[in-house]
DNA sequence: CAACCCATGTGTAACGTTGCACAAGCGTAA
DNA sequence: TTACGCTTGTGCAACGTTACACATGGGTTG
């Protein structure tokens, strides 16, 4: 197979491996236009290719980024693979692929590897809130982008966060629902860990208090916080806590779920009691993933631009990677977009059920 | 940082590098067990790890494979992604992600990049039928593991075909509607381009003729052979099939998808046209995605029992390309079980509907 | 006692690339 | 003429690891 080395090219141009390594890093100006062309033409007769180990061993640096996801396994976290994939590979980027379950240890123990092994860029998606564990790190010059997440006091300043504006996404969500008439509401999530639940949270609390409706006609459920209900398993998540939910003394007529899976689970425990989604109970969702709109009922919920956003958070990335002089500063958070579909309804006249 | 090197264990341990790289490459016997103890506690004191990058370029190898998929953003591919990225990362093998949306040509400069980039491992998910793009560089040294995909007879024997019965699965399906009674029934794949898909096809004519029904009760849906619809469309294609089939002249009853996100595809096209899954019409999927006991109704589909397929495929790749000498011969395709639930029905009386 | 062998370890060159420091040749200004 | 500077290159050492060939010295054998 190949194995073309600068020394085959350099001898084909009649010049040396400096020379060629020259023109590979930028610096064509140091030769002659002839000699340019010469080596130019050589290099793709021969097919060159550079050895990207040796390289890196030399330089320290490798293209590629890495990837650590809860699970890929989400088709939340898919689509956003898919998307920085397709980003990285038309900026000659590749991307490794990390599964951090939402364990902290783990996704430590993960960007130490990447670190050691010439990896200088990472997307976290883990979305936890403190990024204490990995600020040593940073402090060494890996470039971190926190996905779907929004920025916090304690950040480090080299932290780059992309999302959007979770609160104003779920605070639309709620308003749609109180708008429909619902009037006893449940959010539902599992652990508040992470940043982006945490202010979507924050976006259902700022509504209900705005329309006036009472503490106790809200419930929150968080699935006793227990971290083992990770992101492959939100949908069990909403399934069970709508089963419980509407075994409880005053049932919710809307369920606002902190993500889509933990929404069609919701909808599957509804059906699980016996009712129906909207007409006995309406749910909302958060992500607008593939299958939001294919779900049954289709599923009313807030969008998030996934593809803009990877594009962006390679850009932003490689940017930091390699000291681009005119990076732009960070843009503020998207105002997501609610996708009202047929997951929403006017809640039943009281107490009538199925 | 780091960067403790393999001189720094030596000159901790009072011996050369040599000695300590060959503790590394198992050659422990050619040592005192005493010495060996004291570079074993020097690596262990200063937290020695191997630089990837140079051990590579000395070497040529290097611990990461390759995953080409359709697209991770269709549930099934990132679950298989996540599935093969935990196997992997217990055997200390990173995950390289490449999307090929199905395009041959960027299939094969992925492998060629990867190839080239001295990674001696790929998972392909592909399925395409001819791998003759990529027989030379798999004479090269490239060990390739077919995903969910039936060997062939014009396949190099040094590929490795990891997957179900798909046959046997999709004759699973069909025999069951037949069982309901459903006597006009329609197929509906994207094109057929892939051998998984060849194969499920198969399966489904196979239980048609035996149970005896005439040609002109089944209809092939494949989307004009549009190759366009690749894996991420494959609902809406699924959802285009059912329109169009319900607006036929003699519409079937049952529809049996070639996989799970086509079958939830053709669930909307069926509620589309103002009908209902299973009253109307039955619907079985294939692949088991986490999503298909969640829909509504929960999907009636084949099982793959991805997480033990994707354990498998990475012990077969990696024995390859480590010349494991007691390497066990492939194993036959697991049969797939069929996941009776709730999408498929008995049909409705004669021309009663709705 | 010579010859050999085995156990234990080391020296060295190479993998392909990079970027600094240096060099040669030529034109130009003082 | 001398000195300087610019253009157009090149030499060399280094990045960290590996594996072959070689070295050293004590013990065993004939």
């Amino acid at each position: 197979m190949d194995a073309v080395t600068i020394h085959e090219v350099a001898r084909a141009a009649g010049v040396s491996p400096s020379t060629v390594s020259n023109l590979l890093n930028g610096r064509a100006d140091r030769m002659h236009p002839a000699t340019r062309a010469r080596v130019e033409s050589a290099i793709a007769r021969l097919g060159y290719r550079p050895n990207r180990a040796a390289r890196q061993l030399r330089t320290g640096r490798i293209q590629v980024i890495g990837l650590v996801v809860p699970s890929v396994g989400n088709p939340f976290w898919g689509g956003m693979a898919r998307a920085l994939e397709v980003a990285a590979l038309a900026g000659g980027y590749h991307v490794l692929l990390c599964n951090s379950e939402r364990d902290p240890d783990r996704e430590r123990r993960y960007l130490e590897a990447l670190y050691h092994d010439g990896i200088r860029g990472v997307v976290l998606g883990s979305s936890l809130p403190s990024l204490e564990h990995i600020t040593p790190m940073i402090e060494n010059g890996l470039h971190v982008v926190a996905f779907d997440r929004v920025a916090q006091p304690t950040d480090p300043s080299a932290l780059i966060n992309i999302g959007v504006d979770n609160a104003a996404g779920a605070e639309a969500a709620t308003e749609h629902v109180i708008g429909l008439g619902h009037r006893r509401l449940a959010f539902v999530s599992g652990s508040l860990a992470s940043v982006n639940r945490q202010e979507r949270f924050r976006g259902f609390q700022a509504a209900v208090t705005r329309s006036g409706i009472p503490a106790s006609d809200v419930t929150v459920w968080r699935g006793a916080d227990n971290p083992d209900f990770g992101d492959v398993r939100a949908a069990e998540l909403g399934r069970a806590a709508a089963r419980e939910l509407l075994d409880g003394p005053r049932p919710p007529t809307a369920v606002v779920a902190v993500n889509d899976m933990c929404a069609i689970g919701a909808c599957r425990g509804i059906r699980d009691a016996g009712l129906r989604v909207p007409d006995d109970v309406s749910v909302t969702g958060f992500d607008d993933i593939l299958l939001a709109e294919l779900y049954d009922p289709p599923l009313t919920t807030v969008r998030q631009p996934l593809t803009d956003m990877a594009t962006h958070t390679f850009a932003r990335l490689r940017a930091r990677i390699e000291r681009d002089p005119d990076l732009a500063p960070d843009p503020a958070p998207a105002r997501p977009t609610l996708m009202v579909r047929a997951s929403t309804a006017p809640p039943p006249p009281h107490g009538q059920r199925r």
